[in-house]
RNA sequence: UGGGGGAUCGUCUAAUGGCAGGACGACGGAUUCUGGCUCCGUCUAUCUAGGUUCGAAUCCUAGUCCCCCAGCCA
């Protein structure tokens, strides 16, 4: 993490895509990416992962990355939330150096060009109430929508009631600008969208002089555009606005052509992460604001104790994908810890305090002890200033942890019990001689002697002890109040279903205690972390004032102690019942697709004629008979000299490798005719070259329209098939790869493919596999 | 339902026709002046069904399930 080198540079497929843009020479070999939040929020942690990948690939690939605001909606927005974001961006460890944009600065521009739009037809003024266009002109995702009657306007007329709406003339809904696409789109997103819309309110930075405001699909690609936006990347939710904004910036004309790629947000377990619910956390008061340290916007984590480093290291392991997916909060807390763990000196303090009177203790006397910081072995981090150790007072009357005791000790119990003997961390080891209660029967008071012996802790060699607890000396001890916060929610995904996500909050999300802690924490000043030993991770809230510390738990330890206290009781964890619950749906899921019998599906009369004439398999001939480029080739290529002999891997060659190229891209016709295709099918039936040279082979027909024959001369892709000249590469990879013999020996017949691969690719593709098989089977034995 | 996306251990993710790998987690153990840290071991996956191939998570076909789009929000 802070200091710790970073393992293997990140990939994934955005840094591929855009490596494979820099080589290729795309804008100059340049990357600028943006961050473009919407200032009327706070930044979560899903805005982390945008930020880590838009700050982070800029900064890999030698690029920039700009902070833009998208402040585009004036009643949303403020200066307050600018200023949040600002510090929160750079508080996780990134900068944006010159580069702080506003939308808002470009609503001249946005003006011009929707005039432009205007004047080349493109785009008109539409009276149409909302509800009407919605209701009546929208149509449905199935049928098609109907075009605006204002649709027709004249230029003249839409550029007049365009300039009277920003100049006012009309009140909010009035009128509209939209963008003239197609009615009957199936992507709902290009059925006529609005480009701007009327909106008489006050922007927190142009004040009052716009009354007109641009709609995101509008003016997003145009601010991308403008500052030079090379990737634009944004969350899954906007793929289907990819043809619009795509559209935008065709019709504007505008010079530079950013290129938008979306990837998956993240989604933790146990929290909601919409705006929309995290409001509904903080208006309902079921938090103390934005920053409650249970809250998962970047404020809370920080008041909460998280590291920057932390919250990037989440987004390094979790990815980049497509898939939809909640990952663990659970990773998160263990990635906290890793990195708490180096910046945390040790501290002791008691949260429920229990009197312990070590009795052999002279009334009055007080020994300050040395207590180190840090464990042996643990390397505090680089900005740690607690090194060494401290003192810690012992005197007859301490505090222990209620915890810590038991007067009928269960099984595998390590703490204090009558007759049992604990070392008292950094102090003595004691033994219980007794109990007090009161009249309830509460226990106040545990009573011990202690041994002078193993002052600082030591045990004389030999000597075991039950465990090791925590303590304080009550004479000296300093009250703090520590928060415990816990997860904020019960369940793993708030909200699923028909749920009420409020209604799944944990109410111990926090609990607030007054502990007994060791004197040196008087000193403790806002931000400054410490583990309590045996108890968890905090940092010292910023509610504290002089001598009254305010604790904030960011992570408990692991308690390996508590899961057994809890498999003992039998209550399952919500872990478990909620996997099995997704296991069970999964298998009934499979049980209902295996169902319904796969029906023969009936052929149409061409392709029946296809499999009998020729014998291809069913699946082939419907394929062939219902893609006319394939039948036509196919017919074709029966013509030629071989070709009735070759129907068969003729069928399946275009069938199966060639389909998916044309449909791909969306081809209707190819530059090669049916006798190209019957020569291809003779290269691979005579074994010239290999099933997967077929396939570079029939790509580079489909980019040249050259012949198999050429092709395969050109690029010498000739099968090599003889054993004299594949044996000595057989012999290569043996020796160079003696652990893969080794595990093939050992049983794993795998790796029998994978030796192989290795000779064919020795041999550039070359080999025939199937000579490889008989060398490798005759050296393996 | 039209269009656009997605499906790999319980979770997240890798493998770009050639040994299904890593991390979290769970389980067991070693070590320990924190039931922490560390270390060792074990567990668990390619949505289904066909096809192509010497070889398929990857290519082809058909199906199943999930997500997004019908704000004058972003």
């Amino acid at each position: 993490m802070s200091d710790a080198p970073t393992a293997a540079q990140p990939t994934d497929f955005i840094r591929e895509m855009i490596r494979a843009d820099v080589a290729a020479g795309k804008h100059g070999g340049k990357v600028v990416t943006r961050f473009p939040p919407e200032p009327n929020g706070y930044l979560h942690i899903g805005h982390a992962k945008a930020i880590c990948i838009d700050f982070g690939v800029a900064k890999e690939f030698g690029g920039r990355c700009h902070l833009r605001m998208d402040d585009t909606n004036p009643t949303t927005e403020s200066m307050e939330y600018v200023e949040a974001i600002k510090r929160d961006v750079r508080w996780l460890g990134f900068d944006w150096g010159e580069h702080l944009y506003f939308a808002s600065d470009y609503f001249e521009r946005f003006y011009e060009l929707a005039e432009k739009l205007i004047m080349k037809g493109r785009a008109y003024v539409c009276d149409l109430p909302e509800e009407v266009f919605s209701k009546e002109y929208r149509g449905t995702i199935t049928e098609p929508g109907k075009e605006s009657p204002y649709r027709s306007r004249s230029v003249e007329e839409n550029l007049e009631l365009f300039r009277q709406m920003r100049a006012g003339k009309f009140k909010d809904g009035e009128k509209v600008l939209r963008a003239k696409i197609d009615m009957a789109s199936p992507n709902m997103k290009m059925r006529d969208p609005p480009l701007m819309r009327i909106k008489h309110a006050h922007h927190y930075r142009t004040g009052d002089k716009w009354c007109i405001y641009p709609l995101y699909d509008f003016a997003h690609c145009l601010e991308d555009s403008f500052e030079g936006v090379t990737h634009s990347l944004c969350t899954l939710e906007f793929e289907s606005a990819r043809e619009l904004y795509d559209w935008v910036i065709q019709a504007t004309e505008v010079p530079h052509v950013p290129k938008q790629t979306e990837f998956a947000r993240l989604n933790l377990t146990y929290t909601v992460m919409s705006k929309r619910k995290l409001q509904k956390l903080v208006e309902g008061k079921h938090v103390s604001g934005w920053d409650d340290p249970r809250m998962p916007t970047l404020a809370g984590l920080r008041r909460r104790g998280y590291t920057p480093e932390s919250i990037r290291e989440l987004i390094a392991r979790t990815g980049v994908a497509k898939n939809i997916s909640t990952v663990d909060v659970a990773l998160l807390e263990h990635i906290v810890r890793e990195d708490l763990d180096r910046r945390s000196p040790r501290v002791m303090a008691v949260l429920r305090p229990l009197e312990l009177v070590v009795e052999s203790w002279p009334e009055g006397e007080i020994e300050e002890l040395d207590a180190p910081y840090w464990p042996a072995g643990t390397e505090p981090g680089e900005d740690v200033k607690l090194r060494g150790s401290r003192k810690l007072p012992f005197s007859r009357v301490l505090y222990i942890e209620r915890d810590d005791f038991a007067e009928q000790p269960p099984k595998g119990w390590k703490r204090l019990a009558p007759g049992r003997k604990v070392r008292l961390r950094h102090g003595y080891v004691v033994t219980c001689a007794g109990v007090e209660k009161d009249a309830s029967g509460q226990i106040v008071r545990v009573r011990a002697t202690h041994d002078p012996a193993t002052r600082g802790g030591a045990t004389p060699a030999g000597e075991k002890v039950d465990g090791t607890i925590h303590w304080v000396s009550a004479a000296r001890a300093v009250d703090v109040e520590v928060r415990l916060y816990d997860r904020l929610f019960l369940v793993e995904n708030p909200g699923e279903g028909d749920k009420d996500f409020l209604e799944e909050l944990n109410p111990a999300s926090l609990t607030v205690l007054t502990a007994k802690a060791e004197p040196s924490l008087a000193a403790a000043k806002p931000g400054d972390r410490f583990q309590l030993e045996r108890t968890g991770f905090f940092i010292v809230d910023e509610d504290s004032k002089d001598g009254a510390v305010v604790l904030n738990r960011t992570v408990a330890l692991k308690d390996s102690w508590q899961k057994v206290v809890a498999k003992s009781e039998g209550a399952p964890s919500s872990r478990d019942v909620s996997s099995k619950r997704e296991k069970e749906k999964k298998e009934k899921g499979r049980e209902a697709e295996k169902k319904p019998e796969p029906a023969a599906t009936e052929l149409s009369p061409e392709a029946a004629r296809l499999r009998d004439a020729h014998g291809l398999p069913p699946e082939t001939a419907r394929i062939l008979a219902q893609e006319p480029v394939l039948l036509d080739l196919f017919s074709a290529a029966l013509d030629a000299p071989n070709g009735k002999d070759l129907a068969k891997p003729i069928a399946t060659l275009l069938a199966n490798d060639l389909l998916g190229e044309i449909r791909a891209r969306k081809l209707e016709k190819v530059p090669f005719g049916g006798a190209a295709v019957a020569e291809l099918a003779g290269l691979a039936k005579a074994e010239t070259i290999s099933t997967a040279q077929t396939k570079i082979v029939l790509a580079e027909m489909l980019a040249t329209g050259k012949a198999p024959k050429a092709i395969v001369d050109e690029k010498g892709l000739a099968q090599i098939a003889s054993a004299d000249a594949l044996a000595p590469i057989v012999e290569q990879v043996l020796a160079e790869n003696a652990d893969a013999v080794g595990r093939y020996r050992a049983g794993n017949k795998n790796v029998f493919g994978a030796l192989v691969g290795m000779v064919m690719k020795k041999s550039g593709g070359r080999a025939n596999p199937k000579v490889i098989k008989e060398l490798l089977e005759k050296k393996l034995g």
